[in-house]
DNA sequence: TTGAAAGCGCTAACAC
DNA sequence: GTGTTAGCGCTTTCAA
């Protein structure tokens, strides 16, 4: 309960009679020490609340204790979501490590931010959390040399990065509703600059192959970026005479969802519809909404635990891909 | 374009045949230094991009450089997006004196991860996101003396507080659907531990009283956490023959637009229908929604700007309130 | 097993 | 106006 100002590990050498190198011996554990002395500074230190400076402990060994989480400034609201619950993950790590979370905001293609912790050498390494085609950030870290891992996919080489299978994830769903069936899958996607919309288009189309039949393109609407896009993709798409709406994430499903309501359109009995992402945003619709259905704290927990090896020096596998689960749902019932 | 590893004062010195002295002087601009000597040193830093170590000069004037910015681990998806917003605007000012935001996320009433990063000294001073009525991080700060400011309001003491207008804004609102002549107003709210559902309905039953009529406690549903519980709320009011709901928040706002929705129950001409917030999640409902208008960006930059002035030890008003736009539109016509 | 001393990169008294 | 020197709090050789 002393509450001093802050004690220093020479004070605690003072009080105890030894040296400052002993003290520090008992709390790395590095180096010989006798098992008394290490107990008995151990059990001071506790006493007194002792708290290493990691300015100091920073300078000396040339680390930060800081990680670096890089998100996007022009996130939609519904992602967010997703970004929260990966920091969720990310904290658990870095805590555990005694670590902690500087932010990087990046506004567009802006990775100023990014460049400040970095080249201040103000983290050890760093997590970003989405993956673009060309993505800049990506880049600038692979020519810097700090470790570095993305929670995404990048065509980039040497990047560790960290994923949900979408490919496998949405070609198993697509191949399910094929199963049913079904058979003018209409797919309503987001943007194409995007790693994750290319992965879900592939997955798409790959489980309409494998069945033998055509993809087709009237069928694929990509690069909706406004809720208007989404509404004429939605209106051409039953003008085409799809009997059920693939959309690629949940904000599209459910700007979907509100026209086909709106409009009266009656799921599933006149339309049906399914989500490639499994999100709050869809978590109480009526019909309940067939999506698959990821774990984005599992992700974040994921890729801090490989940053650290990186960071250790460790070997890691250049590409992990964590699984999904296909909810079956009324939507497409 | 040098990308020698690691430039040190020293080496600059070395480089220019001066010493370390004279190239920190140069750098801070602190101390008397030659014209001719600091331009010499420093378009030579310019040139070979050289960046100050944080944790040298962290541990030589005992500061971090960093700033702790706290939220809650359990906020719901709706209001992520104001604390995003309020981050922005922190951001900004963070980039402009050369600090960062580190994270501290708190978990139900566990502050742990909030006293890691003071007691571990990581941050030379701490925003919080929001208030809570019986707030322990802000009780746990006050006592660390340690700089801080909140977003939010506190009955606590000695408190630096910026938030909006709670109050006013919402007598406001209120105000003016009474002079539209609507009488039977059904409050819709939430938590009554956050002290901004507190705030706001004190303003609501201040509009009513000053307009000499009588608050009906039984036209107001306080503390409805899950949509089950906004739903009963809307059918109670309805029930008791509610003109218009007025929500607390978007989130409630949200759920009683789809019931309404559900139950065919037309805005305005049925009910009428106001909220005290306004995010994305209103934002394109048809009728549109009467709400107030908040900045959450301004918070957060104006909250940062507040915290860098006491930790420079200036004198700052302990309470700050920020200004608000009354939106009316089509749900209450 | 322990301690003295140098050093991490920067700042700031105090000389000159 | 500029340099010398002694820290900031911790780690890590190298001796003892």
């Amino acid at each position: 309960m002393n509450t001093q100002k802050n004690q220093t590990i020479g004070d605690i050498a003072d009080a105890l009679g030894v040296s400052k190198t002993t003290v520090s011996r008992a709390i790395s554990g590095k180096g010989r020490i006798g098992e008394e002395t290490r107990n008995k500074i151990l059990t001071y230190i506790e006493e007194i609340n002792y708290k290493p400076n990691p300015m100091a402990k920073g300078l000396a060994d040339q680390k930060t204790y800081n990680v670096g989480w890089v998100i996007p400034g022009d996130t939609i609201a519904a992602d967010l979501p997703f970004f929260q619950r990966c920091m969720m993950g990310v904290s658990e790590v870095t805590m555990a490590e005694n670590y902690d979370i500087l932010i990087s905001i990046i506004y567009d293609d802006n990775i100023a931010q990014l460049k400040r912790i970095v080249e201040n050498k103000k983290v050890d390494g760093v997590i970003i959390g989405r993956t673009l085609v060309d993505d800049k950030a990506i880049k600038y870290l692979n020519e810097s040399n700090l470790p570095f891992v993305v929670i995404g996919s990048t065509p980039e080489k040497k990047v560790i990065q960290i994923d949900n299978d979408h490919i496998s994830a949405c070609k198993e769903i697509t191949s399910i509703l094929l199963m049913k069936g079904i058979r003018k899958l209409a797919l309503i996607g987001g943007s194409t600059s995007h790693v994750v919309n290319i992965s879900r288009q592939k997955g798409f189309e790959e489980a309409i192959k494998e069945k033998g039949l055509k993809v087709d393109k009237d069928l694929m609407f990509l690069n909706n970026e406004t809720d208007d896009d989404i509404e004429r993709a939605v209106d051409a798409a039953i003008g085409l005479g799809a009997e059920c709406l693939v959309c690629m994430d949940d904000r599209i499903c459910y700007t979907a969802l509100l026209k086909l309501h709106r409009d009266n359109i009656i799921i599933p009995d006149r339309i049906k519809i399914a989500s490639f992402y499994n999100s709050d945003l869809l978590a109480n619709n009526q019909p309940a909404i067939t999506a698959l259905k990821y774990d984005p704290k599992e992700l974040g927990n994921f890729a801090c635990r490989k940053l650290f090896k990186v960071i250790d020096g460790e070997d890691v596998e250049e590409r992990s891909l964590l699984s999904y689960e296909v909810m079956l749902k009324g939507s497409t019932q």
